[in-house]
DNA sequence: TGTCAATAAATAATCGATCATTTTTTGCTA
DNA sequence: TAGCAAAAAATGATCGATTATTTATTGACA
């Protein structure tokens, strides 16, 4: 009990759960973590160097957010990927951005669409790939990433919605990482975003959903043929 | 660690976190724990007979499903209810089963719909008021209830989805607990439920979405009266 | 009497020992 | 050697004591 933030001046107490909860989160959607792999409480402890109950409220966490899996007596594992559930979670990407995208457009006032071309510009400001030449969007780009994407759908009026497609963005951000991992890489997603922010702007709702569900639609393509070949 | 399951012949050792989680889940969902209550971790370890540690993971998967909610040093309490969330709340149902019924229209099959007519059927026979003369669902007909409209969008192709619509019917369920222990009660929900089964099974898209986002409208409807009435 | 700091009480979080269950190893038998 | 049962080891789950933090109470002072 000793982690302290400081957010917007004020002291903000975490506790050893939930800044581990946050590592750990971190560390299975960059792939540092790998899929099925066991979730061991006490060497956890070990690398975190803190007792066994903050390291078991994080994986009850987790494993409640689907990121981990648990089973009664036999502890925790990373959550498996796979060809099927990638599709799932594509098709319910698609439909469900869709939805957020449409309604966007249809309630969005002066102020959402400053948000998403500001998110968007943001995001074409910040560095894809790091200095230091190791591969891969940097922490800041997938913040930036996530942050645009988020803000399209940010007027639908569901914050259900919302959360949904929150959390299936980080549950496909994991397979990207993954993908990034075997080397695989998208050319050109600042131009598709670009466009998408295009159509939302001009309030051109059918164009911005095909537009947005190609856009996940050419991502899982390429975490699809990774994911086959690592299969073999 | 002694809770003993038997399903379908073999001995399931389940653990005191997921009994006690079961336990609370329940509690919260029949709204025999209080919105915004305090969840107590010593008390409820006293009223549970055991330890600290189940409590506490037991509410950790509850705040994750945001059946509670918690704060860092500040402990869990029931998540509280609100008008603008029943309406956010109906909202992402009728969007989400709309897709998932529309799906399911389009590549159901044949086992689909003998399962959503006998999952129908089912409810039908089950009592929905207790003969022992107490208000109120009964958690069978509750169950028969969920089956059913889990049911009617089980082969929109997307886990995902369903498991969506699972966690807002749930959300939904503790709106229409709280209605009822305020004493209100929809008058024939089983002819609205008929009716929807029957544009699904004649593959109706378009009439079975709108009575079933019609069906949703009106328990919300309900359910609004009597938040209303509670603020006041 | 109202404000505020100091103190006390209550509650949340953590620890490591202990107990229960699962998994692995060992060694016997066919 | 294969199959199996018993024993041992490893791991998961739980407990209650301890520590950290928040909340409530007290009492000094203006």
């Amino acid at each position: 009990m000793r982690e302290v933030n400081i957010v917007e001046g004020i002291e903000v107490k975490t506790t050893r759960s939930s800044a581990i909860y946050s590592d750990l989160r971190d560390a299975v959607l960059d792939g540092s973590l790998k899929p099925g792999e066991k979730l061991n409480v006490r060497e956890l402890s070990a690398r975190f160097d803190t007792g066994l109950s903050p390291i078991r409220e994080a994986l009850n966490r987790l494993a409640t957010e689907g990121l981990a899996q648990h089973s009664d007596n036999r502890g925790f594992v990373v959550a498996p990927v796979s060809l099927p559930e990638l599709v799932d979670l594509t098709q319910a990407r698609c439909w469900m951005n869709e939805i957020g995208i449409r309604k966007s457009i249809e309630f969005g006032d002066a102020t959402w669409e400053e948000t998403i071309l500001v998110t968007c510009h943001r995001l074409s400001r910040t560095p894809r790939t790091p200095d230091d030449g190791t591969l891969g969007p940097t922490p800041e780009w997938n913040v930036a990433h996530k942050a645009f994407h988020q803000a399209l759908i940010s007027a639908c009026g569901s914050n259900w919605l919302i959360e949904t497609c929150s959390q299936l963005f980080d549950s496909a951000e994991r397979y990207r990482s993954l993908a990034r991992l075997a080397g695989a890489s998208r050319v050109d997603p600042q131009g598709e975003h670009q466009d998408i922010l295009t159509a939302a702007l001009d309030r051109d709702a059918d164009k911005a959903a095909s537009l947005l569900t190609e856009h996940f639609k050419l991502t899982a393509d390429l975490v699809q043929t990774i994911v086959k070949e690592a299969d073999q």
